[in-house]
DNA sequence: TTGCTCCTCACGTCACGTGAGGTGGC
DNA sequence: TTGCTCCTCACGTCACGTGAGGTGGC
C-alpha cells in the first residue's frame, strides 16, 4: 500500500505501479492483471524479459473499468471492440453512430439481467424471512413435513423457495 | 410448441417435454438442457440409450430457476449444493441455519454486483446521451479532437466514456 | 539465510459451444 | 427422398486458477 513512501524526501514520488499494486487496488488477481497485459487491454512500461511490470496510474482506472464491464457481461472480445471502435472511424458521425448501435444493444442486455437479479434477490429475501420460522421449527418429521408444512403457507411461496426447501 | 396437440381426442395429454421443449421455453440451448441433466440438476424419464429425453413438466421450472441463479452469479456447485442442503440436515433449526448462512453470503456478492452494473447503467447511459451531440459533430480532426473537445466537457464525463470516447 | 514480491511456463477448470456423423417418424 | 428433430462423441473456447520452479533486493 505504502511502497512508494520510502522515496528519498523531497524526490518526485514513483507513481508507477507494480502488478500488486494494481492487483490490489484493482480488487482483482495478479493473474488478471498480467493476462490482461498480454492481451492488450492495459499497458505496462517497455521492459527486459523476465522484469518487473510498471503501469501509469491511468492504467489502474482502465483496469477498474474493465473489471466493471466484465462484472457487467461484457466479454473481453466486446470491451476491446468498443476500445478500438472509435480510432477505425472516419468521421465522429459514424463513430457516434456505430458506438451507439453497440451500447444500446449492451445496455439491453444488461437490463435484462438486472430484473433477472432483481427478482433472484427479492426470492432469497423473503427465503430468508421464512427461514427465520424454520428455524424455530422442533417438528420430528423433519424434511418429510415440509412439503405440506401449515405455518409456511405454500401459496406465499415462490419458485426458487419451493426448489431449495419446499420439496 | 404444439408437438403435444396431435394426441387422440379423449385421451390424456402427453404432458412430457423433449430436449426442444425445454430449450426453446427454458430460454436456453440444447446443449445447456442436456448439459444439466447429466449434472443431475435436471431429470428426464428413464429411457434406453439414444433414445429421446423426455421431461416432466416440473423439470421445466426447474430448469429455468437455475438459469436465473446462474445469471445472477452462482456456480453450479454452489447450486447443487443448495438444492441439496436440506436433506443432509438432521433438523429443521440446523438446516434453517446453514441454508440462511449461505443465503445471506450470496446475497452480499449479489448485492455488490448490481451496484456495479447500476453504474455501469448510469455511465453508459450518459455515455448514449453524449454520443447524441458527437453525431452532430463534422470537426475536421475528427478523432484527435475529441479529447479537448469543449462541446462535450470533460469535467461532467465519467470513467467509461473517457476510456471509451475521450482519450 | 529468511521472507517477500515479482517472474515465466504450462496444465487445469468451469460451463458450456460447435461440428461430425447417425437415427426415427411424417 | 427430403426435412425436421432428436442423439452421442469429442474437440474447442473463454477467462482466468493454480502450482512448479526461479529471480532480486531488504
Amino acid at each position: 500500500m505504502d511502497g512508494n513512501q520510502g522515496d528519498r524526501p523531497g524526490s518526485p514520488p514513483e507513481e508507477w505501479l507494480s502488478t500488486g499494486d494494481m492487483a490490489r487496488l484493482g480488487e482483482t488477481t495478479l493473474r488478471t492483471v498480467r493476462f490482461y497485459e498480454a492481451e492488450g487491454l492495459i499497458s505496462a512500461q517497455q521492459r527486459e524479459d523476465g522484469s518487473q511490470r510498471k503501469f501509469p496510474p491511468d492504467q489502474l482506472k482502465r483496469l477498474q473499468i474493465i473489471s466493471d464491464l466484465r462484472d457487467s457481461g461484457l466479454s473481453l472480445q466486446e470491451i476491446k471492440h468498443l476500445m478500438a471502435l472509435k480510432s477505425g472511424c472516419a468521421s465522429a458521425k459514424q463513430a457516434a453512430s456505430e458506438m451507439s448501435a453497440t451500447l444500446c444493444a449492451r445496455m439491453a442486455e444488461l437490463e435484462r439481467r438486472m430484473e433477472t437479479m432483481q427478482r433472484v434477490r427479492s426470492e432469497l429475501g423473503s427465503m430468508l424471512e421464512m427461514l427465520r420460522t424454520c428455524g424455530q421449527c422442533s417438528h420430528p418429521e423433519f424434511p418429510r413435513h415440509c412439503s405440506n408444512c401449515e405455518l409456511v403457507d405454500r401459496s406465499g411461496v415462490e419458485r426458487t423457495t419451493q426448489l431449495l426447501w419446499k420439496n
